[in-house]
Order: C-alpha cells, then structure tokens, then sequence
DNA sequence: ACGAAGATTGGCT
DNA sequence: GCCAATCTTCGTC
C-alpha cells in the first residue's frame, strides 16, 4: 500500500531516510509502470545543512517545494542533464528531503532497459540518481507532484531491513559543503548491487 | 545582465 | 583515471 502523508511529515529525516530502504518507487509515465526497490538514500536537513539547497533558509524559484509539508516531489536538474529526483519531508516551513540515489528494478525491467539504452540487466540501470529517474522517466514535470499519485508514489511492501544490513556513511558529491560533507547521512542495504558506487 | 558551479554519468585513454 | 556534456540556478555586478 502507498505510504500516508504521516510517514512523510515526521520531522527525522534521517529516521525517514533510513526507512525509505525497502520500500518501492513507482512512476506511471505515458502509461508505461515502472518502478523497483529503493536501496540507497541520502538525507537533506534543510537550514541548518550546508549541503542542502535550503541551507541557511535559501528560499528560491527552484527551492520553494522543499518548504511544502512532507509527501510531495522536488525534482531538479543537475549539471544541466540530470533529472534528481527527492521526497519531501517534514511539516509544511521545513524543507528536509531525502535524495533517492538508487534502486533495484521490479517493474517495468523492459521499459526501464528501452529508456536506459540497454539490451541485458546491470546494476548500472539504476545505480545512482541521475540513472534511475532515467530509466523510471522522472523528469521535472514531476516536480511538486504528490507521493500518492497516480504519476509518482512510493508503496510499503512488508520488506524488512535489519539495521545490521544498513550501510551508513558520508554523502557523495557533495565536497563543497566543507565539514557537513562528512556527515553519515547516506543509507544504503548492505551488499545490494544496485547501490551506486562512490567515485 | 553575466558567469561560475553544480546532490552525475559514460566514454575514452 | 580523466574529462566533456549541457543548461539552469543563483550570487554578484
């Protein structure tokens, strides 16, 4: 069953992060339903962040969703090519997200294949954020879109992960953010292929 | 109005 | 391992 909007409101966003392992991702785009099981997350703490794009209450045109109450998503481009697709989360004011960096495909492997240019299933499909909006076709007509959809929604599927199985460590990519980039804010199931490498 | 930098990826050496 | 691709965003002039 899709996840009510109470999962997403809670003000932990590295509690939510870290549930948001196991569960699955799916996209309706021009009909076809794609979707698979997120296995690597990163946690966004909205002000007080410096890697985030609300650090210090930044309040912009591209910014304004990740102030919206927690259940809807912020998808924006990176490096002019890549569509990064982000849960909001938290009460409405408070712009914490968590970045969905990877997944293991479930539904749709032969659209998500045809999308990503692939003939044979490897973990590279859906390894890393800018991969898998691709093969899921999230785009920023996304953006804003509510997580209960019928475009976009993440569903509880009764998966257990052990916190032994979860991997914690630094976010990746995000240098610039100087000491907060070493914070262990990234989450991802142990051993799972589809989880992106750190470069 | 201008320009630097970016929550990445894939191809080439 | 290195680097180009590609274009929006945001700080600064």
């Amino acid at each position: 069953m899709k996840l009510p909007d109470a999962f997403y409101q809670r003000d932990d966003v590295l509690t939510i992060s870290r549930e948001l392992l196991g569960k699955f991702l799916f996209t309706r785009v021009n009909g076809e339903l794609t979707g698979g099981m997120i296995v690597e997350t990163e946690a966004y703490r909205g002000t007080e962040d410096r890697a985030s794009h609300a650090w210090n209450g930044r309040l912009t045109n591209r910014t304004r969703i990740m102030y919206e109450a927690g259940g809807v998503a912020y998808v924006y481009l990176c490096y002019g090519i890549h569509n990064l697709f982000n849960v909001v989360t938290a009460a409405a004011g408070v712009p914490h997200a968590v970045l969905i960096r990877a997944i293991e495909p479930t539904e749709g492997i032969d659209v998500q294949l045809e999308r990503r240019k692939m003939t044979v299933l490897h973990p590279r499909i859906t390894a890393g954020p800018g991969a898998l909006s691709r093969a899921l076709g999230i785009t920023r007509e996304l953006n804003g879109m509510h997580l209960g959809s019928d475009s976009v929604w993440i569903e509880e599927r009764g998966m257990v992960i052990e916190n032994k199985a979860i991997v914690t460590g630094p976010r990746i990519g995000v240098g610039y953010a100087g000491a907060h980039a070493l914070f262990p804010w990234r989450f991802s199931i142990r051993n799972n292929k589809f989880v992106s490498k750190a470069k």
